[in-house]
DNA sequence: GCGCGAAGTGCAATCGATTGTAGTCTGTCA
DNA sequence: TGACAGACTACAATCGATTGCACTTCGCGC
């Protein structure tokens, strides 16, 4: 394992102190340093194959141009367009991301802030967001680590938040169905501890007490998966009666459960019953039908939290705020006029 | 933004050095203090929430505890398994992943090298593997800084490869079609600088010259995307004639391109063409028709690539080694019995 | 001819840990 | 009682950078 060479080597390689290499290799100390000297230092270090030590530099400079970015679950198609916001807006600004999954776990969310407090991140973002995690959080951003969540929320939050505008995609999503004729419509609703899902039922439930005409019924599915959605699809057409003609669901995880239920009852979609997803996560319209969605601006979401993030780390605090960006109803296959 | 407190902090508060800290701290230098003494040590760090520095230990001991993994998309439905394979085997050692994404552009590809080099990665898990990438590599290989690489596999390298058993996955997918009596047999290939795809390619040619009763047509894709799966079977289906029964794309993307063409071609999959992908996404048993592909162990190839990473990282030098993991046919949906 | 300012560079402290070495203290045995 | 071993703990160097300060050198003006 060859040595890996420092700066005080590229300072006798050029023959000078390694304070003035520093100074000849920084952009902004340069002018500090005469510029046939700072021409020579440039070479030596090319020469050498010179790769500055970021940990020595970050120690001396108490930052690391790291930032800890903690999901439930990279595997959760939501979050990969989310990552690769995050990254292109890091990037460029010199910063790198450290990656953890949680699955959720409180346990091992905890182990993993911690974990990355130690290698000194210069701040969070957070996507796991369920409302009983504050404290956790909470005690990163008291250490005076700056941290922003992104697409869920922890309840009034002391940082900001990047969330998109789940009320108005509920209102779309129904009024979509509604103008298809759709009287009795069905929330297949998520956990009501995620700040996402829950917004979506009180949309749900509020957009539909606002109609006359129409019958709602909510059940909460136990997760935000297809199984999950699968399931509380199940319950639904045993116990409701007459059955709803569409069917809302928090996400498309839980859509496409709810159709793989529904064709298991040899009921078609979107003939018998109408669908809707929530997230428009990819591949969404190769399913089958494809589905129609509410379409979340996730790469956006990420390039924006990752933006708020960035600029709390430069100007050295942060307050608060919520940015909420728009969403767009996406019309496929999964939904049709309803049945008479 | 309140000062973290140190070690000399902790050694204060305890009335003792911090030397006597760093020892009671560590598991492996605890015997050489007295056990009230640790004790109370303990007390102290905890009372003050110490959070032990990783940077500056990391500057000591030469190591970050970190790796770098390169890939060239997230968003790619089959890295997401590989990631959390890898983190996986990396949290339960101790050791977090600094991601980067490439795009695959050689540029950006070298740019993350550098970046994540001088943040003093212990070792790299590259996933990029373009046949034309190798110099980059083994710049840093040569650098003594581990590598290994995942998925795809960069002509012969000195460093250890994981990979899945491209052979016999196309072997299986030839031979499930023709049992069903298909016997013009067509494959889409992918871009030949994929060692992934050009074996597939390969072994597509030699199964099929191994048989005597088929007709072998190959078409290169542009690259790995439904959009270019579609352009090719599109331009297959315009040139071939009498045109394949069956055909074999080179991943589940392209596959999925190839359905989408062939359903604007006013043609039924599987009823007059059935189709066979490769990888078996996430989602890929929901897309229209389910698809039949061949399945690889996406989650294992990321356990195993960071197992040998860490096992080189921890014994200080690694030797070159394939791993080779098996594949399994999984039939869906999407091949059924060739067209009288 | 002397002093002064500016430019350029070197010195040394510093960031927060780890660890080899040296020193202190206690107890024991001759 | 004094020497010595053993158990702890303190000191200080070190990892690889950055940066305030001091110093040298040179040119220029009075």
């Amino acid at each position: 394992m060859p040595k890996r060479v420092t700066i005080d080597d590229v300072a006798r390689h050029a023959g000078v102190h390694k304070a003035t290499v520093s100074r000849a290799l920084n952009a902004h100390t340069q002018a500090q340093v005469n510029a046939e000297t700072a021409k020579r230092v440039r070479e030596a270090a090319r020469e050498l194959g010179y790769v500055p030590n970021f940990v020595a530099r970050g120690l001396r400079l108490n930052h690391s141009m790291t930032v800890g970015v903690i999901i439930p679950d990279v595997a959760n198609p939501i979050f990969p367009p989310i990552m690769r916001g995050i990254e292109e807006c890091l990037q460029p600004r010199g910063y790198t991301a450290l990656l953890a999954n949680t699955d959720g776990q409180a346990a091992v969310e905890e182990a993993a802030f911690h974990s990355l407090l130690q290698r000194r991140v210069d701040g969070f973002i957070v996507a796991t967001g369920r409302l009983d995690d504050q404290p956790v959080i909470a005690g990163a951003f008291g250490d005076g680590v700056p941290v922003v969540m992104v697409n869920r929320w922890a309840g009034s939050a002391p940082y900001p938040v990047v969330t998109a505008d789940n009320e108005r995609g509920i209102r779309a999503a129904v009024e979509h169905l509604h103008e298809l004729g759709h009287r009795r419509i069905a929330h297949l609703a998520g956990p009501a501890n995620f700040s996402t899902t829950r917004q979506r039922a009180e949309a749900f439930e509020a957009v539909m007490a606002s109609m006359t005409d129409v019958a709602a019924s909510v059940l909460e599915a136990g997760a935000l998966s297809a199984d999950a959605g699968a399931a509380a699809m199940d319950e639904l057409l045993t116990r409701a009666s007459p059955r709803p003609t569409a069917v809302i669901a928090a996400n498309d995880l839980v859509a496409l459960g709810a159709i793989r239920s529904l064709r298991s009852h040899g009921l078609r979609c979107p003939e018998d019953v109408s669908v809707v997803g929530y997230n428009d996560m990819p591949f969404a319209a190769d399913f089958w039908p494809a589905l129609t969605t509410v379409q979340i601006p996730l790469r956006e979401i990420g390039v924006q939290g990752a933006r708020m993030l960035l600029d709390a780390i430069e100007a050295g605090h942060q307050e608060p705020a919520t940015l909420t960006l728009p969403v767009t109803l996406v019309v496929r296959g999964s939904t049709t006029i309803a049945p008479s």
